[in-house]
DNA sequence: CGCTTTTGACCTGCGC
DNA sequence: GCGCAGGTCAAAAGCG
């Protein structure tokens, strides 16, 4: 900045010398035919002058814009800390809260501005010339259960407890040894173990795909396939091969209800270094994992979860996404509490939902009902498209989700004509802020995202010039007309 | 020849 | 204990 002021500054001098120059010139020449010649090119040094001089003023205010998104985004992550304790407090005031917990992601100038009133981490970014933005929040809802949410909640104790970090431990730990039916003494040493944990936790990513499998830059080995009940189509299993000890595994199967649809299940960690597009995949499938592990267990234990990103490597180029039209639909979590999810919580990134301008949730018997939508997914792509996805993560007998769509209109809620909620969610909006603005590789892959976003000017419909937001805020709302509770993570679609 | 894929057998967990 | 389903193993086949 300060070198193009001086070198229009520079630029100005040279002007006005030479003005001076030429008229020096005129002046001992005397001669009018040649007068006329060079007051044109005086006149046009003068226009070349002006334009240097707009050109400065834009640097300036594109200087100053910058300024203030940094600022933005700084404050904001200052915030997404602080929103750990304000969560925290407010569910020490409220008994048995229904939490909702927003992440958005994507363009969304309207969706900002409209939330701005509410929002003290947005009132800098009033009076910007910005014509596009992304935006990227973290929001924290909470809402009081009316008595049908508390007759729920009261009849599982994984649900409503979540006042203090001791209870809610206490709790979890209840339903995980309830889901697990009485395991085995070995099964409770293994849960100790964050091999064993890791391997149990799974990550699974629905994308349309022409191909058998999903390129997500990892070299692959098939060595084993089945034909799974309800579904005609064949589930191969796949093992890594990048490391010779790499005890990472894939399934891959086609959605019954749409063969376009692909879905692959991740689980365990890589324990070798990753190409820039597999790390990017390892890395939000990873954050979503720890996600899933941060909300499932004792906060005093930590352990690594899914990561499927190396354990020795930093990963600054997670969720490399290349987006197209769709990275304007927001990706969806979800938490599918299918029977067959009891020994394996599974998060599910969807990257097939359509674009929506409100949420859904859904139950597992709605797992398989999702329309057909495009991602631009296919088997050229060597990563999903778009943060299009929906996220499932699944526990023993507790149905549950986490999600948004338009998909299922009887489980839409939407307190801000957007925001729905679903019943029975074993995950907290603690547990997912915590482990949202604990996990650095969560922060890391949507950090990475809107790195790819603004960096990759030349994708699809992506200006190269749009902003981004980190927003973290925290607010709360009553949602009476639901009668369980639940967890929602939010990624917001842009307007 | 080496690597990958295929495929039937085997193992394990879970529900009845 | 039995049957079922999911998951894994490993030998055979295929491929470049």
């Amino acid at each position: 900045m300060e070198e193009t002021k001086k070198r229009s500054s520079t630029a100005e001098g040279i002007l006005v010398k030479e003005e001076y120059k030429v008229e020096s010139y005129i002046e001992a020449l005397g001669k009018e035919d040649q007068l006329e010649h060079v007051k044109a090119k005086v006149y046009a040094l003068r226009e070349e002058n002006e334009r240097l001089k707009t050109l400065l003023d834009h640097a300036t205010k594109e200087y100053q814009t910058l300024k203030m998104h940094i600022f933005d985004i700084v404050q904001q992550d200052e915030q997404a800390k602080k929103s750990v304790h304000t969560i925290s407090s407010t569910l020490h005031q409220v008994e048995e809260p229904h939490d909702l917990v927003f992440l958005s992601l994507g363009r969304s100038s309207s969706v900002i501005r409209k939330e701005d009133a509410s929002h003290n981490s947005n009132k800098s970014r009033e009076g910007l010339d910005v014509k596009e933005r992304l935006a990227l929040s973290l929001d924290s809802k909470f809402e009081v259960l009316n008595s049908c949410q508390t007759t729920e909640t009261m009849s599982n104790p994984s649900l409503g407890n979540i006042s203090s970090d001791s209870k809610e431990d206490e709790t979890t730990e209840q339903w995980t040894r309830s889901a697990r039916n009485l395991k085995t003494k070995k099964d409770e040493e293994d849960d100790v173990q964050p091999q064993t944990q890791s391997k149990k936790t799974r990550v699974s990513v629905r994308a349309r795909c022409d191909a058998a499998t999903m390129n997500d830059g990892c070299q692959w080995r098939k060595y084993g396939q089945k034909i799974s009940k309800g579904n005609p189509c064949p589930r191969a299993y796949y093992r890594c091969t990048v490391g010779p000890t790499c005890p990472v595994r894939k399934q891959v199967q086609r959605c019954v209800e749409d063969m376009s649809i692909l879905i692959t299940t991740y689980e365990g960690t890589h324990n070798h270094p990753l190409s820039m597009s597999a790390t990017a995949m390892a890395s939000s499938t990873s954050a979503a994992a720890s996600m899933l592990t941060s909300g499932s267990t004792s906060s005093s234990r930590s352990f690594p979860g899914t990561s499927l990103i190396p354990n020795t490597s930093n990963n600054p180029h997670s969720l490399n996404f290349n987006l197209s039209d769709n990275y304007r639909s927001r990706p969806q979590l979800y938490v599918p509490n299918n029977s067959s999810f009891s020994s394996h919580p599974t998060i599910t990134l969807d990257l097939t939902a359509p674009s929506a301008s409100s949420c859904s949730l859904y139950t597992p018997s709605q797992f398989n009902k999702y329309p057909p939508a495009n991602t631009g997914f296919s088997s050229n792509s060597t990563i999903p498209t778009a943060w299009n996805s929906q996220l499932y993560t699944g526990y023993g007998n507790n149905k549950s989700l986490i999600g948004t769509g338009t998909q299922n209109q009887e489980y839409t809620y939407a307190p801000n004509s957007r925001n729905q909620i679903h019943p029975q969610q074993p995950l907290s909006a603690e547990n997912i802020t915590k482990a949202i603005t604990s996990d650095p590789s969560f922060r890391t892959a949507l950090e990475a995202a809107i790195s790819t976003i603004v960096g990759g000017g030349g994708v699809d419909g992506i200006n190269p010039g749009k902003q981004v937001y980190l927003n973290n805020t925290t607010s709360s709302s009553l949602k009476p007309d639901h009668d369980q509770q639940g967890s929602l993570l939010f990624l917001s679609p842009p307007s």
